[in-house]
DNA sequence: ATATTTTATCGTAATATTGCAATATAGCAA
DNA sequence: TTGCTATATTGCAATATTACGATAAAATAT
């Protein structure tokens, strides 16, 4: 035991939960920022930005990448990390989704 | 090490990841659709409803408690949960933030 | 080719999460 | 009170995540 169940939910429920998870870090939602406030993002200045080692920020990057949450392109003999929209419309359809549900519930009990 | 550097992030960023966090879990994710559906959320509904342990289900519902997400009220001897609008749209301002930025910034390097 | 720079991966340790059986707690019913 | 029902908590095992040093890989520069 231990191993979270994912198979006994549906293809929707684990996808919703694999990309919120990938945001459910703090150097994660900061990386995005950095990608949000600067106009690329290279690992390196993540590096001297963060209080984080070289090979830590790498796999926060992988984790955003493997989520389709960003998508890297080499630029030079660096990486240049983006946001991708898709992803980004997709997390935001499903908090819609959400919010909209909850109007249409009628009367909470609590 | 091993622990998460949340000390290094700020207030903010470690709110967020707290939220996303909590939704990371297909079985959290279908207690809240589960809550959307019905008009009550009743712990041993969901017992009977997923593959999952009271115990384990108490567990997931604590957390989407302790991070605000669904509220409890007492319903006779049982325990009625609800969403708590304002943590979801809290949750979607923050996307929405994400993808205005992206907007706004003009050509991607990727 | 060799050195330099930049990012990725491997191996390992510390910590966190997931899940459940067993038990505790709280409210209702009689 | 005693018993019943519903949820919470505890304790433990299995697995996952986080972090980093060391090293590898890939591209550029000399």
């Amino acid at each position: 035991m231990g191993a979270s169940k994912s198979n006994h939910f549906t293809e929707d429920q684990n996808t919703f939960a694999a990309l919120f998870k990938a945001l459910g870090h703090p150097a994660r939602i900061a990386i995005i920022q950095h990608i949000l406030e600067t106009k690329s993002c290279i690992c390196g200045d993540l590096v001297e930005k963060f209080p984080l080692s070289q090979a830590t920020i790498s796999q926060h990057l992988k984790e955003l990448k493997s989520a389709n949450i960003i998508q890297g392109s080499i630029e030079g003999n660096s990486i240049c990390y983006c946001l991708n929209p898709q992803t980004l419309s997709t997390i935001q359809q499903t908090i819609n989704v959400f919010i909209e549900a909850e109007k249409c519930r009628g009367q909470n009990c609590c």
